[in-house]
DNA sequence: ACTTTCAAGTGACATTTGTCATATAACCAA
DNA sequence: TTGGTTATATGACAAATGTCACTTGAAAGT
């Protein structure tokens, strides 16, 4: 018998995979969450085989579970379980060691499926990630770079920019002007449209 | 036995609903896509009782989908289900009659409570969507405000926003000067900001 | 009929932005 | 140690942006 624990924080996903999974005569779900911390807690009382965790979610999300289950070298496996394909997110939960990273994109036996193989000790990526993982569009920017442009976004004018970062007003224009011409735009907005689909930003 | 339809674009939830509706003695799951147009082509042919349908979907949208059955009078009671609260959604969604507007922060029993709710005539709607109705921050701007706003967020320039909108420069200024002072801002990135946390936007 | 609101426009103006050239100092890698 | 990158800065300039004060016509409300 597979134990198995569920963090989604979409209700209706929830309660219906928690359903479906129980029908397997080799799984049983033993618990599940609504948010991260919730499901931290849980899993370390529960101890599950298999822990199914969703991205985003309230107060600490799937990633920020996998990787104290790692430091807490834990043998439950986890299994990220999220809507969209994010080279970030890939990424990140390649250096946790997830157990399967898969798609809501795929269908349910998919996950009844990579449940089972994960217990024998394999690991399982959606192919749509690793492909991108080679195709990926990475960050230009510097980490300087990265802060003016945060501060744009908040929408703050180039003074305002400058008091924040302890810049001058020309030094700001600068990284911008810099951040413009890296991403082939000629405005604050089309650079941070740019990096939001990049997912640089937010 | 009442016929049901499911129309939505996560291939996870559309396949974990399906199993877990047919496993109910009087309904029967007659049919599934995972974007609008299959639907509404599905739909036509198959006339079942009731259709679920996701909003944001490929091609065409559950919203989309309810105006249709309802222009076309058919009989195919539509339940939107939906993620997030949001008031425009609502809005079209009570003016296409729908039988129920649910959101996928419920759990799956809900919907199927919900199913045989309106077979008997009965509408129903998720009670936070009513309670929003009453509070919701209204959106302060004019139809004509907004599509300046929806070009300028995506990222052109005065000009470009001009000739889209077939309007002068000058006027798209003054629109833009409008706003601001509605929102209480002086740039286009915070009039943006504004409006996408209020959803007016996006 | 009168008023308000909206759509659309013009012109002038100050301010902000974006661009460019150029400079220095620190650090890192070949 | 030489060169590339980053962080920082200045000054000058053109272009874009935001503000204000107006005007006009049409539609909607009372």
């Amino acid at each position: 018998m597979i134990t198995v624990y569920l963090a989604e924080d979409q209700s209706m996903l929830n309660s219906a995979l928690t359903q479906l999974l129980e029908l397997e005569d080799d799984l049983h779900v033993v618990g599940s969450a609504t948010d991260g911390a919730a499901a931290w807690a849980d899993l370390q009382r529960l101890t599950p085989d298999v822990a199914i965790l969703d991205i985003e979610m309230p107060k600490l999300t799937g990633l920020d579970v996998a990787d104290k289950l790692q430091a807490a070298q834990m043998l439950t496996k986890p299994i990220i379980l999220t809507t969209f394909a994010q080279q970030a997110y890939f990424e990140r939960a390649v250096n946790a060691q997830v157990a399967a990273y898969l798609l809501k994109d795929s269908p349910s036996d998919d996950l009844i499926a990579a449940i089972r193989k994960v217990m024998t000790g394999q690991t399982i990526y959606a192919p749509e990630l690793v492909v991108n993982m080679l195709t990926a569009a990475h960050n230009p920017l510097t980490d300087r770079e990265m802060a003016v442009l945060v501060a744009a976004d908040e929408g703050l004018p180039t003074k305002a920019i400058a008091a924040k970062l302890f810049l001058s007003a020309g030094t700001v224009r600068n990284y911008l002007s810099a951040i413009f011409s890296k991403l082939g735009v000629h405005s604050r907005l089309e650079a941070i449209k740019i990096a939001r689909t990049n997912k640089w930003l937010q």
